[in-house]
DNA sequence: ATGACTGCAAAGCCTTTGCACGCAA
DNA sequence: TTGCGTGCAAAGGCTTTGCAGTCAT
């Protein structure tokens, strides 16, 4: 599952931290790290589970505070990735960024991106009475293995 | 918060419970009944508790059990209507529906409807490998009232 | 009559909180 | 040195499950 570190968006995301006044403690540091590696959603289980695969010892609640953290300072955006399961993934400092087609019977999940579907968001965007800072699409279906 | 009653949309969902075999108990027609009074989402603590209120009384677990039972058969969708908590909001049968924009602050949900969005949802869904079912756009930021 | 449906209470599960210790600055 | 950050364990809160009684068919 893990992917190519973004080590670019490793860097900008501790700068951020530390701009915000944040201290580097080595949890959130490696959350971060951790976070770096994966290109989709991941869940706070499963970076715990992977932090301490790799001997990197993280307490749970740690992981959590981390991500609120990185949440609350746009870092990282927060998904439903299952029933009543959050997926966090680190957001691209460019803007670009990839929604989520979700399969019901397996939970498999598979990014894509669209131009013509974000412009229609921005538009929309614009006319709603609130100021919106994000937005997150997800596509709900049945996946070619699952096929019914 | 309770809206006109959708009196198609509940005849027209007992019928589909009806027909696929599903007996008319007093819990699930209560829900039933409920959620064709909100054209937005509602939590199932929340019926639960209108439902109390109104004298109807219905155990908790039955409340999830209807909405469980409902969203299988298509006659309402699941939603995340806050961090971890679910809403569940009627399926209109003529395939109309609108999306929603979420304050972050104090949660105020804001729906809206638009036919490009739902264009070009339409024409990401076929790009996927998935068989696409339904679909979720959620918008969030700050309304007016929390503007910060 | 029969087993699907329901209610209650208990259990589950992800997530958050309390608290004392340790570490960054 | 100061108080932010961390870990552990316990508590929370929504949701699900077990089970015996009830009701629709």
């Amino acid at each position: 599952m893990p992917t190519a570190k973004d080590t670019a968006w490793e860097e900008h995301a501790l700068a951020m931290l530390g701009g915000a006044g944040y201290r580097r403690g080595g949890a959130r540091t490696a959350v971060v790290e951790a976070l770096a590696r994966h290109d989709c959603a991941v869940t706070a289980l499963e970076l715990e589970e992977e932090l301490r695969r790799r001997k990197v010892s993280v307490g749970r609640a740690s992981v959590y505070r981390a991500l609120e953290l990185l949440e609350e300072l746009r870092l990282v955006q927060r998904l439903e990735a299952a029933r009543g399961i959050a997926g966090y993934e680190r957001v691209n400092p460019s803007g670009r960024h990839h929604h989520h087609a979700i399969c019901r019977r397996c939970g498999r999940m598979e990014p894509f991106e669209d131009r013509d579907l974000e412009k229609a968001i921005e538009r929309v965007s614009g006319r709603v009475p609130l100021e919106i800072a994000e937005h997150d699409v997800v596509l709900r279906g049945t996946c070619e293995r699952c096929a019914s």
